[in-house]
DNA sequence: TAAAAAAAGGGTGATTATACCCTTGTACAG
DNA sequence: CTGTACAAGGGTATAATCACCCTTTTTTTA
């Protein structure tokens, strides 16, 4: 019988039930194996803090967790442990996450409802060739290169007063609590409505909640 | 050595990933064992039509599915199979949802980030007693009888308003796209003003998104 | 450092949104 | 058959929103 040393993985995913399914089904793979389990971003930062010299050769990291998520977690490898290869979890296909992850270095994005044999597929490709994208995931990267030229930035006070709008105040209360003249506030309104092609309010309100800019 | 009887459990969820790694899981528990796995509510209705007489003990079924999701795959069960026991799974613990669930019929909700052995016990407790609510599910049974007697109920044609409320179009455009003189359009407003406690049109916007009167 | 751009503010008028009070017809229960 | 409830619609008035064109001051940047 000959012994290959196994890739050792390590997963970071507060859904516990998944994670530690997810390393039995690893652990048959002959090719893999768990070495160890993280329930989210924070803890897994402080062991590799704690324990820099340790040998992993990839990451698996979910997206959406509590108190350190994946992006943020993401942006700290890419500052202090730049050559980790991390293949990112999740069960939503949201663009703008996915732009984050792979802009903050994942190697992969892996939609959770991928199948087995795909999944080990990618998490070989990754380790061999140093990447793995879905025809999905490259489709994201060219839209975003496209839309970067057309980029519309939203300045600090603008995404104040958007927030504010989001409620029932008047344009004048709204003045009010930023400290301004109601008419300063009607200059960011008509700004606005010119830079995200809207009319009125409403639209207002609905662009906001779209891009995420108040939470609902 | 003593053979038991394991229970059977059938898994419905859409993530290959989660759910064929659950089933390693489950299979590992002495007291259980996994039958079959189906990716969403519709194949799964199909398999217990075709089978009507098929031995299960346990069904684990997961909220958010593609095609036919978890609350409408719980109504046909609770219309066609009521006797059979149903765990919910879920990532998220939005209240509407896990109220939906349990009103048709689920004998327990578990979120997706439960301990192994929790889980373990609410299988067992379920298939022994008949159900399994963590503290977080009563307590939202227990606010939902309360809220039931301030229950708002919204008649057809006022969401119809609503949905058209939640856009740039003005009053008189929507009473022309719904065939209704401006002046009703007008007194649809005011009366969900007033049921709704709110003051303005964009009030009724964050109420139609927060309860999912239009999708964002 | 001069020119350009951005931020803050102002005036006026038109359009929308909101409040309050009213009539008419129809359906339905007592 | 009468009263109640309700949907549809009307009148009028006020407040909020939106458009367009303007000045002054500060910040950027070429």
């Amino acid at each position: 019988m000959k012994t290959i040393a196994k890739n050792k993985i390590i997963i970071v995913d507060d859904h516990l039930l998944f994670s530690q399914s997810l390393q039995l089904l690893i652990n048959n793979f002959k090719e893999f194996e768990v070495v160890n389990r993280f329930e989210n971003g924070k803890v897994f930062i402080n062991y590799l803090q704690e324990n820099a010299d340790s040998e992993v050769d990839l990451i698996l990291l979910d997206v959406n967790m509590p108190v350190l998520d994946g992006v943020e977690t993401m942006k700290w490898i890419k500052e202090n442990r730049p050559s980790l290869k991390v293949i990112a979890l999740s069960v939503n296909d949201d663009e703008e996450i996915i732009i984050r992850m792979i802009t903050n270095g994942a190697k992969g994005y892996l939609l959770k409802d991928t199948s087995p044999e795909i999944f080990k597929e990618a998490m070989c490709c990754v380790i061999e060739k140093g990447f793995y994208f879905t025809e999905l995931v490259s489709g994201m990267l060219v839209k975003k290169a496209n839309d970067d030229s057309k980029k519309i930035s939203l300045k600090e006070k603008e995404i104040v007063f958007i927030r504010h709008a989001c409620s029932e105040k008047t344009y004048k209360e709204i003045a009010s609590e930023m400290c301004l003249s109601p008419k300063t506030i009607d200059g960011y309104r008509e700004c606005l409505f010119d830079k995200l092609e809207i009319k009125t309010r409403i639209g207002l309100v609905l662009y906001a909640i779209k891009h995420k800019i108040v939470l609902v």
